[in-house]
DNA sequence: GTAGGGTTAG
């Protein structure tokens, strides 16, 4: 039986005594609960020094059991409060797939005077676990206590939480005291703390420190390339990659991903293709995190053909990743049957779909218009065991919306199992526009105003709703509210490449080079839009503005600004192609179905969701997105 | 007493 004494160590949150040589009964605190139970205990084989066994035993755990054995082998022989290996046993609890965060807080609960590694397996755990803001809560009581001492692994695994949950102000206070605790010299370090500000959109601050490193290894140059690509400067991670190779360093399978995913951005096919031959000269292609990223990049610069070949000459194993990524390409290209056909083809291969496959296929039905197949796929993923999030929901909803079932779209939502998010909403609204539905317009609108929505379209289309019945009235208040909310619209720009280089344009540029040619070509095409009975939709139009003046701001959105351009920079006969940070304006729709067909030429406009291809008069959405 | 930790596709 347990002493008097052992017992009130142990409701002071302490581990307690050794029993057997077996094990011992320890008192826990779980999840809140105080929990008495048995531990069993390993024993060292005679002759054989404790700590190495301690250690050895660490490398060979592989479950919670195991990790308990080891913790009722430390409490046993009575070492546990001192035992030099204690923090690594903790940190295995804390990080590894075996282990559990909450029992190794558990750990740590019993400790009399945890050592600076103790509280780093926990902030580490929790830098890494579903709910990294923690890890600084964490960080700050270990400031607070003064029993030990931070160290650079300490910060580095408080900025490693705060690049995941884009903690800018609690990294900037981390990178202060990374300076105080005079461990900012750190390579290491400097590069999560590089990560975070990048993560977070601070690129200027990301950069500044990049550039003040004198020496910069590998992962340093990655982790700003990455940031650049996926922040908002997918030009500066291409030239930061050539400035790379300037300076004879070898870019890594990390780097290309990164260079990668700034030419998928761009539609830059020129400089992916000239990445692609870098990675199989290298041969980085065995990876297939890299091989799928160059399927990513050929599909997204508008080459599915191109994306098939990479897929079908793989040399190393292609994972589910790869298949979710062929199947996104066909989507967007609106090529429903096609990825209906590829995931059948998975199937066969043994190869089990996720939630992305599955969003994947639904998408891909939407574009295609197959609302049957689309609900067939979501019946089959509920009966796979694949659990649907409020993505799955919001592409059905989308799905019957735009075959015009909205009804059946708003019974959906009220019995789904999970919270609507904002983009659901905007899809429902947007049916109602398409098919005049004011009341469940009404009712889109006001849940994506409780939301806090902000964005100028939610209230343009009910505007657009109410004018359709002409209910002025309501069209006024509505007009009266975006003026009170200060609704943002996120600024539209477009992509071209021309004879290898990438222009951009936003609405109403006059910053290019040869704007004055630009305009000049795009009063043509007004011209002749025309005269093949081309009516401006100016509703598109966002602004209270006149009907004229509403014409000419259609006539200078990015897309037509980049198509002009087009028209003008490459030889005739030679498909244009650019590519839209938003959806596409209908009104840019119409005119460019006229254009192809006018001048004669292909033209693919890539938007945030999907591929159209222009040819003689027609898109290749057959008007349907 | 020392090392540990950073950048990764759909």
């Amino acid at each position: 039986m347990l002493s008097n004494a052992n017992l009130f160590s142990a409701y002071k949150g302490f581990a307690i005594s050794s029993e057997t040589n077996e094990g011992c009964f320890s008192l826990l605190r779980i999840k809140g609960r105080l929990i008495f139970t048995w531990l069993a205990a390993l024993s060292c084989p005679r002759g054989m020094n404790g700590m190495a066994y301690i250690e050895s035993l660490l490398t060979k755990c592989a479950s919670l059991s195991h990790i308990k054995q080891v913790q009722a082998h430390l409490i046993t022989t009575g070492t546990f409060q001192f035992c030099p290996s204690r923090p690594k046993l903790l940190e295995l609890c804390a990080i590894s797939r075996c282990g559990d965060l909450h029992y190794a807080i558990s750990i740590f609960g019993q400790i009399s005077n945890p050592l600076t590694n103790d509280w780093n397996a926990v902030i580490r755990g929790f830098a890494i676990s579903p709910t990294p803001t923690y890890a600084v809560t964490w960080y700050r009581s270990m400031s607070r206590a003064s029993s030990s001492k931070l160290d650079a692994l300490t910060c580095s695994f408080a900025l490693k939480a705060c690049a995941r949950a884009l903690a800018l102000v609690e990294a900037k206070q981390i990178h202060c005291q990374t300076i105080k605790l005079g461990v900012y010299s750190d390579v290491l370090l400097k590069t999560t703390l590089l990560d975070v500000y990048a993560k977070a959109g601070e690129l200027r601050c990301a950069k500044k420190v990049f550039d003040e490193m004198s020496v910069r290894d590998i992962a340093m140059w990655n982790a700003l390339i990455i940031g650049l690509a996926q922040g908002d400067d997918p030009h500066g991670a291409l030239s930061l990659f050539k400035r790379m190779r300037e300076e004879n360093l070898m870019p890594n399978e990390i780097t290309v991903l990164g260079a990668l995913s700034a030419c998928s951005q761009l539609g830059a096919v020129k400089e992916g293709e000239r990445v692609h031959r870098y990675i199989i000269e290298e041969k980085l292609d065995s990876n297939v995190i890299v091989c799928n990223a160059v399927i990513d990049m050929f599909a997204k610069c508008g080459f599915v053909d191109k994306a098939y070949m990479v897929f079908e000459k793989m040399s190393c194993e292609r994972s589910v990743v790869t298949w979710n990524t062929l199947i996104m390409a066909l989507a967007m290209n609106g090529n429903g049957v096609e990825a209906l056909a590829l995931f059948e083809k998975m199937k066969k291969c043994g190869v089990d779909g996720d939630g992305v496959t599955y969003l994947s296929l639904i998408c891909a039905c939407n574009h295609a218009g197959l609302v049957e197949d689309g609900i067939r796929v979501f019946d089959l993923m509920v009966a796979c065991g694949v659990q649907p999030s409020v993505k799955h929901y919001g592409s059905v909803v989308d799905l019957l919306g735009r075959a015009g079932r909205i009804e059946e779209a708003y019974r959906m939502i009220s019995s789904m199992p999970v919270v609507p998010d904002v983009v659901l909403w905007q899809s429902l609204l947007g049916a109602c526009k398409t098919y005049g539905n004011v009341e469940l317009a009404e009712i889109a609108s006001r849940k994506l105003v409780e939301m806090g929505s902000n964005s100028c379209g939610d209230f343009v289309l009910l505007s657009n709703v109410y004018a359709a019945r002409k209910r002025w009235d309501d069209v006024g208040k509505v007009r009266e509210a975006m003026k009170n909310r200060d609704v943002r619209k996120v600024p539209g720009f477009s992509y071209i490449e021309v004879e290898g280089e990438i222009h951009k344009f936003v609405n109403g540029d006059q910053s290019h080079l040869k704007w004055r040619e630009i305009y000049v070509k795009l009063d043509e095409i007004g011209f002749r839009v025309r005269e093949f009975g081309y009516v401006p939709e100016t509703s598109y139009v966002l602004h209270d503005i006149g009907e004229e003046d509403k014409e000419k701001a259609l006539c200078y959105h990015s897309e037509k600004l980049a198509v002009a351009f087009g028209l003008i920079g490459t030889s005739e006969g030679t498909p244009i192609q650019v590519i839209k940070n938003l959806r596409i304006c209908g009104d840019c729709h119409e005119v460019i179905k006229l254009v192809s067909k006018i001048y004669n030429r292909e033209i693919i406009v890539r938007d945030r969701a999907r591929f159209h291809r222009f040819i003689d008069g027609s898109c290749s959405c057959r008007d349907y997105w």
